[in-house]
DNA sequence: ATGAAAGCGCTAACAT
DNA sequence: ATGTTAGCGCTTTCAT
């Protein structure tokens, strides 16, 4: 067992609260005392426990983190996350859900079980309504991640689509020499037509038009839809511009231009979505995609600031899209 | 505040150690009384708190896991890591020293702070001694993880780079038709003569002769220098095979391939190293790493049996490379 | 300025 | 089978 503030306080021969007193640096305390219990702690090598102290106070500096999949789109932004939340002495716990609602359930469950200060929650465009209920139940310092709405009673941080797809196209505009095929969303959820949506209204709005050649992306869409699609293009020998929105469907594109890769200097992609991993290793297309490093900033601002102060209203943090342009 | 034992024994009409009784399946209830309280829990929602089980037990389900730095090539394995450590009902909790001591001093600090069951922790191959000083001071249940023994009373779980070269090494003659080129690691630094002698005992083991032209590797090299090897290789028209152990390096290499894409398919490139994020995006090589799966898995597995007897014998797990054969 | 005592939510002897 | 009590490590009144 450690060593704890009662064995401080005999070996100084004052009593227990005397120094805990010292160590919350209460006011109250006789200099000389003070440096003498310090001297002790420092001696001893004593740190207070903070489950103890947390148990007393009945506060908390443990935030859940909730993905819904193990990608690696998230792991810039966690990684991040911890040392912004560090700077608020909070302590990230991340869980993931893998889309799997049974999962999810057993989740909440021990999230609640562990008490703590608060939540970061992506938001799973689909079935949002139960994760919804499980973080109204929890009761505790929330923010919702993504452009999913999931109650308007939240904290919420987002990178709006549709400024995405605006700058995706904005800059497809300023390389574009030639057709321009952009992949697009099969339009079967509510969230695919909206995506789709935001890309069209993008285009018009950055004067692409609509006779450019278009094909169709994303999310849940197969790497094997990607390299399909690709290889139709490629057999155009047109130039141009690809646009996507997902990495899955991105790596099937970038497999079939790596079957030509006589090609490969005449396409230009602009993706939306990360790849900055792929950066790393020397392919680097400009991309657009959501501001990790912002993101994990004002998710920890969120979280403290309602931690702090339970009955603000609740705020909307709206960032602008993280363009890599190369 | 949430909702506590007291208040559940006080609905239930019964005492709080009754109660705790039922929720620890304790034998010695009634079997109606039982019910009751379970009944009376499950209407009010009442879910116990871990951290006050944990103080009185004097218990913790909390396990520290300990990176370098926050490089995707540990990504695979912490999130496998927060799996297999669910099995046992632990939960944990991520830390990044990214090589720097004053950071370590802190981490170390908060971890001794918050008390817990158990940690897992990254040998960073360059000063191991003060991280060993940390982990022995810490005095918990320890897994060290990677080729450098920081001491051996703690539990151990690498994968040796010698069987990683060696495995390299065979995948390479297998495939090889014409000149093996082999990028090393400059040798300031005793990890690095370690690695380069592995590779270079393992190239006469696979009898790859020594004359096949060889280059330099690795970990803190940089990606131009990769670039620049590559080149080189490259302007020499000979097809061949690369064999890295970083990513770093491989980025470069990647990245002059790319530039000279023509030739790109008469390369073969094995590395020594997770490419695995690559092959995402369409561009399988073959390579060599450790296995971030099982590593994960015997790690949960050491630290739960560690915890569980605390005196056991220091066990070191040697596990077999992981091969990724395009 | 210092200490005694109560309490945070829970468990574990030890009664009864 | 159930309740009483003490205690985990700490903070916080409230006396002194």
């Amino acid at each position: 067992m450690a060593i704890t503030i009662k064995e401080i306080a005999t070996a100084a021969g004052v009593s227990k609260s005397l120094v805990s007193k010292v160590i919350n640096g209460k006011p109250d305390v006789a200099p000389e005392t003070r440096e003498h219990v310090l001297q002790i702690i420092e001696q001893l090598e004593y740190v207070p426990n903070n489950r103890a102290r947390n148990l007393s106070l009945g506060s908390n500096k443990d935030i859940a983190v909730i993905l819904p999949s193990s990608n690696y789109v998230y792991m810039r932004f966690i990684f991040r996350l911890y040392e912004e939340l560090r700077r608020y002495a909070y302590n990230a716990n991340i869980y993931v859900t893998e889309h799997d609602k049974e999962r999810e359930r057993s989740i909440f469950q021990s999230i609640r079980a562990n008490g703590l200060a608060g939540v970061a929650c992506f938001i799973d465009p689909e079935g949002s309504e139960e994760t919804c209920n499980w973080l109204e139940k929890l009761n505790v310092a929330t923010v919702t991640l993504g452009e999913e709405l999931c109650s308007k009673k939240f904290d919420r941080v987002f990178c709006s689509e549709k400024d995405m797809a605006l700058e995706t196209c904005r800059i497809v505009s300023e390389r574009s020499a030639g057709t321009v095929h952009v992949l697009m969303l099969p339009e079967s959820k509510a969230y695919e037509r909206r995506r789709n949506h935001c890309i069209r209204t993008a285009l018009q709005n950055c004067g692409l038009k609509a006779e450019r050649v278009v094909f169709c992306q994303v999310s849940e869409v197969s790497a094997e839809e990607g390299l399909r699609v690709t290889r139709d293009i490629l057999k155009l020998h047109s130039a141009g511009i690809i646009c996507s929105l997902s990495n899955v469907l991105t790596a099937g594109c970038l497999r079939a231009m790596n079957e030509s890769p006589h090609q490969m200097h005449e396409f230009d992609i602009v993706t939306l979505g990360d790849l900055s991993l792929l950066q790393d290793f020397g392919f680097s297309y400009p991309f657009v995609t959501f501001p990790s490093e912002a993101m994990a900033r004002a998710t920890a601002d969120l979280l403290h600031h309602r931690i702090s102060h339970a009955d603000a209203p609740a705020k909307v943090k709206k960032l602008k899209p993280y363009c890599h342009n190369s």
